[in-house]
RNA sequence: GGGAGCUUAGCUCAGUUGGUUCAGAGCAUCGCCCUUACAAGGCGGGGGUCGUUGGUUCGAGUCCAACAGUUCCCACCA
C-alpha cells in the first residue's frame, strides 16, 4: 500500500485516543504498583484552553505518560473550578442582558442560572485536552463545587473555625466596586499611573486662643483669607471623609500648625491637626489630610487618635449621602468635579504631575478602594510556619529553585486572609446568626459556626434553650456570604481523594503525597503556598513533592498574550493546523522550566516537521523486503553497533535530563537521535543498495531502534509514536506503545562512540571535498589514508561518501586534496584538477592555527606556577595536548614539504 | 523604597564544582542539489573579543565589586 509522504496527524490522533479511552488505560486505581500522581490545576469550569493551559498540560501530561512507562501506577485526576467572582460575574452580565439583576431574583434564583451557566459551558476545556492528548483518568473528573469537594470545604472551615484560626471582624479590606465584594490582598494589582498630586488649601480657624507664631524653620502660609495649609493629595474627592490633618511633630516647618484646628476646603467642617510620626516630613507639605474610612493608612491614625470615620462612598463607589454633597457621583466624575469647583473657591493652590501606584481589582480591573467592613479571616501565622519548613529544608523542590527566596519572603510577611466574599456562587459560609430577644426586650445575635443548619440548630437549642430558640422572636439565618474560590483550591490534593472527609480511605492513603505539582509562578501565594500549609495542617505531610513552575506563555515579541492583544492563537486551531504532536513539540521545545517562552508558530511547524521526518522514516523502512538468505553486511553489522551505543548514551542523557525536569533539553536530545543520528547516519549506513533487499539481523535490529526511539518520544508525542508502533510490526491486541515500558539503559561503548565520531569527520571531509570540487555523489572516488589507521569503519566511508576504495599507503600520493583528522593524513586522488597552491595556502591556515594553539599550551606548561598549582589531571591534559598539537603540526609540515617539492 | 533574576551567534536559549570534551544547540541565513523515505527534504558553509569596567587567580563565559540595560516579586509614603 502507498504511504503518503505526509504524516496527517488527523486521520491518526483522534483513532488512538480513542483506543486509549476504550481500553481504559487512563484509569487507575490503587494496587502494589509505587503510584504516580498528579492532580490538575484546575482551570476556571467555564473557561477555554489557552496557550498557558497547553504548556502547563503539555508538561503534566509528558510526566504521567512517562511515569506509566516506567511501571508506576499513574493517576492524573482532572477536575474544574467554580472561579467564584468570574463565573459571577459572567452570570450577572448575562442577566444583565436579558434586563434581569441578581438582587432583584435572590440567591436560589441566581444560583439556578448560575448552575445552568456551568453546565452549558463547563467542561468545554477538559474535552479541549483530550484533543491534546492528555492522558487524565476522567472517571475521577471532580468539581470543586461538586458534593465531596463542597462538604471538604466546609468541614475545613468549621474545623478551623474550631480551631481559632477562623474569625470574624471589621477590618480595612480590599474592596472591588464592581464585583461588590470584599478580595484577598493577592487579588489586589498594583499598576503605575501617571497622575496628579492636588495642593489644597485648609485654612485655620480664626478665634481668640489660635495665634500663629513663627519658630525657627516654620513656613507659614497666609492670604488675604487668612492663614492656611496646604495638603497634598492624589484624591481630593475623598475630602468629604476627611476627619483630620496629621503633621510630623518633628516637623520643624508645621511647627506653627500644632494643636491648631483647619477648615476641610468646600465641605468646611473643622477638623483638628493631629500629629503623628508615621507622616512623612519630606513628602509634599508635610500635611497629610486624615480620612480613616478610605485608606489603610488613616484607618490606622484614626484608631490611633479616636477619629471620626466618615464613609463617603457607596458599595459600587458613588458618593454616598453621609458625604452631604456629590452625592451620586461616581468616585471619577467628582474628582473632576471637585477640582473644577476647587480651583473656583479659590482653594487650589497647584496640581503637579506625580506617578503613583494604584490597586486593581484582579479580575474586574476597576480601582479596589480600601473599605471598612465585617468579613471572615483566616489566621496565618501558624499557618505560615508550618508550611515554610517543608520547602526550606528540601522535602518540597522547587523548580527552578529561585522561586523559594520568594516563597519564603511572602510567608514571613504574610497577613491574615480574608476569606469572605459578598457572592453567591460558591460554598456559603457555614456561619448561622442566631437572632433572640431576651427578657428586658434586647436583641442579641450569637455566631454559631456548624456544618449544615441541622447542627446549627441543634447547637441554637444547647446554648440557648429550646423555649427561646422556638420563640417567634427568635431568628436563625445563615451568613450570605461564600468563600472566596482559593479556600476550596487550596484543599484540591486532599479533597479529590476524599482526604478532608475520610482521611483514613485507601485510595487517599495510596495516592497522597502526590508527586509533581506543575504550575505557573503568578499563582504561588495563592494556591502553592495554601497546599501546603492545608497539606501540612491536615495531614502533617506534604501535598506533594516537586513543584514545576511553567513560564509564562508569551507572543514573540515578549507580549503577554492577551484577548485585548488579539496575539493569543487558538489552540485548537493549533492543533488543526500542526496536529497536537506538532503543537505539544512546539510549546516543549522552547520551554526550559521558570523561563516565559516567547510563543511563535514556527516551533509548531517545527514539531510538524519532525513529525513528517519520522513518518517518512517509517515509509523507508516500510519499503523494505527482508531477503532471509542475505548476509549482514560490513556496514550494516558496524552501524547496528554504533547506533546501540549511542542510543543508550542518548537515554542516559535523557533520563538524567527528566529527571532534573530539563525536559525541553530532554527532547532535543531525542529529536536530534532521531533525526540526525537514527535518519541521517544509522539508516543511510543500513539501506540496501537499490533492488536488494535487507538482511534479516539488520532489519530486526533497525526495528528495535525505531521502537526504542518512539518509547523515548512517546511521553513528548503520544499520536504519531502510537502510529509508528503499530506501523512497523504486528502487535498483539493490547500491545500499544502508551503501556509499553521504557528501553532499559544498556551498557554504553564508548570505544565505538569514539571510532564513529572520527569517522563522522574523515566523511564530513570528504563530503566537503566533493562539495568543493563539485563532484557529484554518483561518480565514485578513492580515498587514500597515509600510514595505519583502524580499519573497522572503512565499510561505512566507503558506502556513506560513495568511495570505491579505501587504500593504505606509506607516502603521500601526488595530485591529491588531502586533509587531516586527528593526526592521520587522507588524500582523495583526483586526476588534473589539483590546485597545489589552493592546497598550500589551506594547509598554512592549518598550521598557523595548530602552531597558535601549541604556542598557548606551552606558555602554561612553562608557568611553574601553574604545573605546581593545577591538579595534575589537568597538567597531564595540557601534556597530551602538547603532544597532539606536535604530531599535527609535523604532519602537516611533512604535506607542505612534498606539495612544495 | 526593599528584594530576586536575567544580559552568550540574526532569534530563542544551554553552558551544573573556574582549566579545548568551552565558546555550544535549535531555528533562521547563505551555497549546491528534485541522489528512487522525506523540498515540511539532502549535503556543505558562514556567523559571537560571552552587557561594560575593574578585581581575585598561573588561568574567568564561569568567582567578586561597581556600572548600564532589562524582567519580575514585595511594600501603607498621601
Amino acid at each position: 500500500m502507498e504511504i503518503s509522504s505526509k504524516y496527517s496527524p488527523q486521520e491518526v490522533e483522534g483513532k488512538w485516543y480513542e483506543h486509549w479511552m476504550e481500553k481504559n488505560y487512563f484509569h487507575s486505581t490503587p494496587d502494589e504498583r509505587e503510584p504516580y500522581t498528579i492532580v490538575i490545576p484546575p482551570p476556571n469550569v467555564t473557561g477555554v484552553l489557552h496557550m498557558g493551559h497547553m504548556m502547563n498540560n503539555t508538561i503534566q501530561d509528558i510526566l504521567i505518560r512517562r511515569a506509566r512507562m516506567q511501571g508506576k501506577n499513574a493517576c492524573w485526576v482532572p477536575g474544574t473550578d467554580h472561579a467564584s467572582i468570574a463565573t459571577e460575574a459572567k452570570v450577572v452580565n448575562k442577566l444583565a442582558q436579558q434586563g434581569i439583576k441578581k438582587t432583584d431574583i435572590g440567591r436560589e434564583e441566581f444560583l439556578k442560572h448560575a448552575w445552568d451557566w456551568t453546565h452549558e459551558h463547563g467542561g468545554i476545556i477538559l474535552k479541549q485536552l483530550r484533543r491534546l492528548g492528555c492522558s487524565c483518568d476522567w472517571e475521577r473528573t471532580s468539581f470543586t463545587m461538586d458534593d465531596i469537594r463542597s462538604k471538604s470545604v466546609i468541614r475545613a472551615f468549621v474545623d478551623l473555625y474550631n480551631k481559632g484560626l477562623i474569625y470574624r471582624g471589621v477590618r480595612m479590606v480590599n474592596w472591588d466596586p464592581k464585583a461588590l465584594t470584599a478580595l484577598s490582598d493577592e487579588e489586589v494589582i498594583f499598576k503605575d499611573e501617571h497622575s496628579k498630586l492636588f495642593y489644597l488649601k485648609y485654612y485655620l480657624v480664626e478665634s481668640g486662643e489660635c495665634k500663629v507664631e513663627s519658630e525657627e524653620g516654620s513656613i507659614i502660609h497666609q492670604d488675604e483669607k487668612g492663614y492656611y495649609a496646604v495638603v497634598a493629595t492624589t484624591r481630593p474627592e475623598t475630602i468629604m471623609g476627611d476627619t483630620a490633618m496629621c503633621i510630623n511633630p518633628n516637623d520643624p516647618k508645621n511647627q506653627w500648625l500644632r494643636g491648631k484646628k483647619v477648615v476641610v476646603p468646600l465641605v468646611n467642617r473643622v477638623i483638628p491637626v493631629i500629629e503623628d510620626d508615621y507622616v512623612d516630613i519630606e513628602f509634599g507639605t508635610g500635611c497629610l489630610k486624615v480620612t480613616p474610612a478610605h485608606d489603610v493608612n488613616d484607618y490606622m491614625l484614626g484608631q490611633k487618635h479616636n477619629l471620626e470615620s466618615i464613609n463617603i462612598f457607596n458599595d459600587n463607589a458613588t458618593i454616598s449621602e453621609a458625604a452631604g454633597m456629590y452625592v451620586g457621583m461616581s468616585r471619577e466624575d467628582c474628582r473632576k468635579q471637585i477640582v473644577i469647583d476647587l480651583k473656583e473657591a479659590g482653594l487650589l493652590e497647584k496640581i503637579e504631575d506625580y506617578n503613583n501606584k494604584v490597586g486593581y481589582s484582579e479580575r474586574t480591573n476597576v480601582p479596589i478602594e480600601p473599605k471598612l467592613s465585617m468579613q471572615w479571616f483566616l489566621k496565618m501565622e501558624h499557618l505560615a510556619d508550618i508550611a515554610l519548613k517543608p520547602v526550606l529544608n528540601g522535602d518540597i523542590k522547587f523548580y527552578p529553585s529561585k522561586y523559594v527566596n520568594l516563597y519564603r519572603h511572602w510567608l514571613e510577611n504574610i497577613k491574615d486572609w480574608c476569606i469572605s466574599r459578598q457572592l453567591w456562587w460558591g460554598h456559603q459560609i457555614p456561619a448561622w446568626y442566631f437572632e433572640w430577644k431576651t427578657e428586658n426586650g434586647e436583641r442579641k445575635v450569637d455566631v454559631i459556626v456548624a456544618l449544615n443548619k441541622e447542627e446549627a440548630e441543634k447547637i441554637a437549642i444547647e446554648k440557648h434553650g429550646l423555649s427561646v430558640f422556638r420563640s417567634p422572636f427568635s431568628v436563625l439565618r445563615q451568613d450570605d456570604d461564600a468563600l472566596d474560590t482559593w479556600f476550596s483550591s487550596w484543599l484540591w490534593p486532599l479533597s479529590l481523594f476524599n482526604g478532608i472527609l475520610d482521611p483514613d480511605n485507601a485510595e487517599f492513603k495510596y495516592y497522597y503525597p502526590t508527586n509533581d505539582l506543575i504550575t505557573a509562578p503568578d499563582i504561588i501565594f495563592f494556591w502553592v503556598a495554601r497546599m501546603i500549609m492545608a497539606g501540612e495542617e491536615y495531614q502533617d505531610e506534604v501535598p506533594f513533592k516537586n513543584v514545576y513552575f511553567t513560564g509564562i506563555v508569551r507572543d514573540k515579541l515578549g507580549r503577554k498574550m492577551s484577548k485585548s492583544l488579539g496575539n493569543s492563537p487558538d489552540p485548537i486551531e493549533l492543533i488543526d493546523k500542526f496536529g497536537a504532536d506538532g503543537v505539544r513539540m512546539g510549546m516543549m521545545l522552547s520551554a526550559p522550566a521558570g523561563n516565559d517562552i516567547l510563543f511563535d508558530e514556527a516551533l509548531c511547524e517545527q514539531g510538524r516537521n519532525f513529525c513528517n521526518k519520522i513518518w517518512n522514516a517509517l515509509r523507508l523502512v516500510k519499503g523494505w523486503n527482508v531477503d532471509e538468505n542475505a548476509a549482514q553486511p560490513e556496514a550494516a553489522k558496524m552501524a547496528v553497533k554504533w547506533f546501540d551505543a549511542r542510543f543508550n548514551q542518548v537515554l542516559a542523557e535523557t533520563n538524567d535530563n527528566i529527571d532534573k525536569y530539563r525536559l525541553s533539553d530532554a527532547l532535543m536530545g531525542i529529536y536530534k537521535l532521531t533525526w540526525d543520528d537514527f535518519c541521517s547516519w544509522y539508516l543511510e549506513m543500513v539501506k540496501a543498495p537499490q533492488g536488494q533487499g535487507i538482511d534479516r539481523v539488520t532489519y530486526d535490529a533497525t526495528i528495535k531502534f525505531f521502537e526504542n526511539l518512539m518509547l523515548l518520544l512517546h511521553p513528548f508525542m503520544p499520536f504519531i509514536t502510537e502510529e509508528i508502533w503499530h506501523a512497523i510490526a504486528d502487535r498483539k491486541e493490547g500491545d500499544d506503545i502508551i503501556i509499553a515500558q521504557q528501553p532499559k539503559l544498556q551498557a554504553i561503548d564508548e570505544q565505538i562512540l569514539k571510532q564513529f565520531e572520527f569517522t563522522q569527520e574523515v566523511i564530513n571531509n570528504v563530503r566537503k571535498v566533493r562539495s568543493d570540487k563539485n563532484i557529484a555523489f554518483r561518480d565514485a572516488i578513492q580515498l587514500v589514508v597515509k600510514g595505519t589507521a583502524n580499519k573497522d569503519f572503512d565499510c561505512v566511508i566507503a558506502k556513506l561518501c560513495n568511495v570505491s576504495e579505501v587504500s593504505y599507503v606509506a607516502e603521500a600520493p601526488a595530485g591529491a586534496f588531502g586533509f587531516i583528522v586527528g593526526s592521520t593524513e587522507f588524500f582523495v586522488p583526483l586526476t588534473g584538477s589539483v590546485d597545489v597552491e589552493a592546497e598550500i595556502k589551506k594547509l598554512e591556515e592549518e598550521l598557523r592555527y595548530a602552531q597558535g594553539f601549541l604556542k598557548s599550551v606551552e606558555a602554561k606548561l612553562a608557568n611553574e606556577r601553574f604545573v605546581n598549582g593545577a591538579p595534575a589531571a589537568v597538567v597531564e591534559k595540557e601534556r597530551k595536548k602538547k603532544a597532539d598539537a606536535e604530531a599535527k603540526i609535523a604532519v602537516i609540515e611533512q604535506q607542505l614539504a612534498s606539495l612544495r617539492k
